[in-house]
This record gives C-alpha cells, sequence and structure tokens, in this order.
DNA sequence: AGATAATGATACCATAAATGTATCATTAGT
DNA sequence: ACTAATGATACATTTATGGTATCATTATCT
C-alpha cells in the first residue's frame, strides 16, 4: 500500500529543489534530468503545480518554472491531496462499501483516528522544513 | 490512496465476526450473505486466513470456518501484512526510487517516522478489541 | 521576420494492482 | 452414492498508476 504515490514524491522533491533555489527559473528539461525524473512525467507534475498556484510559469524560450510565494508554506497535504484527490485510508469508512452498523463501530473509531493522525502529520510537514 | 484494501477491510470484518460467534462453525455462504461479500471473494480470503493459521477449517458438509486460538490476539497490523505484503508508505523511502542524498534526507527521516506511527498504532489494535 | 526553445492543454498508452470469478479436486457428513 | 462444504489455483475484469506524444501558444534571440 502507498500513501505516497510516485507522482506525489517526484512533486515534493521538486518542490523542494524549487525552493532551494529561491526565485531562479528552471526548465523542466534541466530538473528532470537533475532529479533523474522521466521529462515528459515531471512536466506534466510541474504544470499541475502551476494550476494550483505554487509554482509560477515563464513560457517562451529561456522560461520554466519557478517557486511562488506560497511554496514555502505548503504542506505535504497540500501535495497528497493535488495527486491523490481524496484522503481516506480504507473505503468502508468513507461510506464506499455498505456496512451495517457503520454507526457506533469500533474498527471505525479506530481508522478515523489514524485518518486524522496521518493528516496532521502531513500538515505540520512544510517545503521550507526540507530544504 | 488506500492505507486498507478492500479484501483487508473484509478479512478485518469477517474476524470479529468470527470472534463474536466464538468457536461457532461458520461456512462462506452463511457469512458472505450477512455481511454482505461476494462469497467467492470472502472464500478466498478466508482461505488465506486459514493458510495463516487464523483460523481453522472444517471441511465436508456442514463444514466451514471458526477462529483459531490466535484469533483475538491479531491484530489489524498482521491483517495489512497478510493481505497487502508489504508496509512502505512511498516507495521512495524503500529504496525502490533512485534519489540522490537518500542518507541525510529531512523528508526520508518524516515519512519513515510517519510511517512507524501508524504501524505502530495498527499493531495496537486487535480484534478481540474490536468485537 | 523567422528559428528556436520553452510551457499549456490534452489525449493517448502500457503496466500493475485491486477486485473479483470459475473450476476441479478433496473431504466429510447423511 | 449424494450432497455440501473447503483446498488449490487459474482466469477475468476493472481501476489506478506511471508515463508518452502531440499540437498549440508564447517568449527570446539572431
Ligand atoms: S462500520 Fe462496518 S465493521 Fe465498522
Ligand atoms: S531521499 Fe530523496 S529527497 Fe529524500
Amino acid at each position: 500500500m502507498k500513501l505516497i504515490t510516485r507522482d506525489t514524491d517526484y512533486a515534493i522533491r521538486a518542490l523542494c529543489c524549487m525552493a532551494a533555489k529561491g526565485g531562479e527559473v528552471i526548465s523542466v528539461k534541466d530538473m528532470a534530468s537533475s532529479l533523474s525524473i522521466p521529462r515528459p512525467f515531471l512536466r506534466k507534475i510541474l504544470q499541475k503545480l502551476h494550476k494550483e498556484g505554487i509554482l509560477t510559469a515563464m513560457k517562451g524560450k529561456g522560461g520554466g518554472f519557478k517557486g511562488s510565494s506560497s511554496l514555502p508554506e505548503t504542506t505535504l497535504f497540500n501535495v497528497v491531496m493535488i495527486f491523490q484527490g481524496d484522503f481516506s485510508l480504507s473505503d468502508h469508512t468513507s461510506g464506499k462499501i455498505a456496512c451495517p452498523g457503520m454507526n457506533s463501530c469500533k474498527l471505525k473509531i479506530h481508522i478515523d483516528g489514524l485518518e486524522q493522525t496521518v493528516a496532521n502529520r502531513l500538515k505540520n510537514i512544510r517545503i521550507k522544513e526540507l530544504v
């Protein structure tokens, strides 16, 4: 089971790299080779981060991406949500599975609690703390 | 992302059901209908739990499964391991992805810590506490 | 102006994992 | 013998993951 999929992981690494470089513009080409990430895949990832406002894009020759003002405070939770959409550790507790006794079920309580714990941990890890 | 996949979830519910019934033998047929789980799927799941020694199987007419002596102390961690094999929240930290600076990386430290937390939580939830 | 080099947007593809089904053999009770 | 259960295992379907490819747009450089 994976809490952090590969695109999320690549995104985090790329963001750390951006943050380390300050406001410098970096092309996908350069970053892909320096991080050993497939270029088109990284490109898709950075475009998404741009759409979400975490990166700023510069088109045209000599262009690339750089971190936006929100980058340093961006949390791992933010990134996970962007690439993995939801955040439910189990279908069971999210209601996707019909289950008798969804209310007052001890299993559900435990899983919900764990989910909260994980989410809170991820919310407390910011990009600026990783560089 | 899912920490607990459906087979794991079904397994937990089935184990709770078994535990609640004490040493009574229950057939897959009965359990599948009472838990609303596809019968052949549940069967495969229970067979696996039997192989792992958590359930005892009775073949032949009137047969079925019942909890073994180890059932009450079985933890969610045990069940997750049985159905999902490993337990690594991220490929990155498990070494499946080549990454410069695998040593002394702050991200890795955080993820490893979170992994420990999750594992410990799961290890502290026993079937007997869920019935 | 034109060549070049970057991103924007989006569609496509390949593989793996998750979620089940089906089948035949074996065993036990009636 | 007949029936109803599991044992073992192969097969099928669907969804998620990981990645490519392409064409349009924009900016720079000569
Ligand atoms: S809500 Fe279904 S077993 Fe807990
Ligand atoms: S080990 Fe690769 S970024 Fe941490």
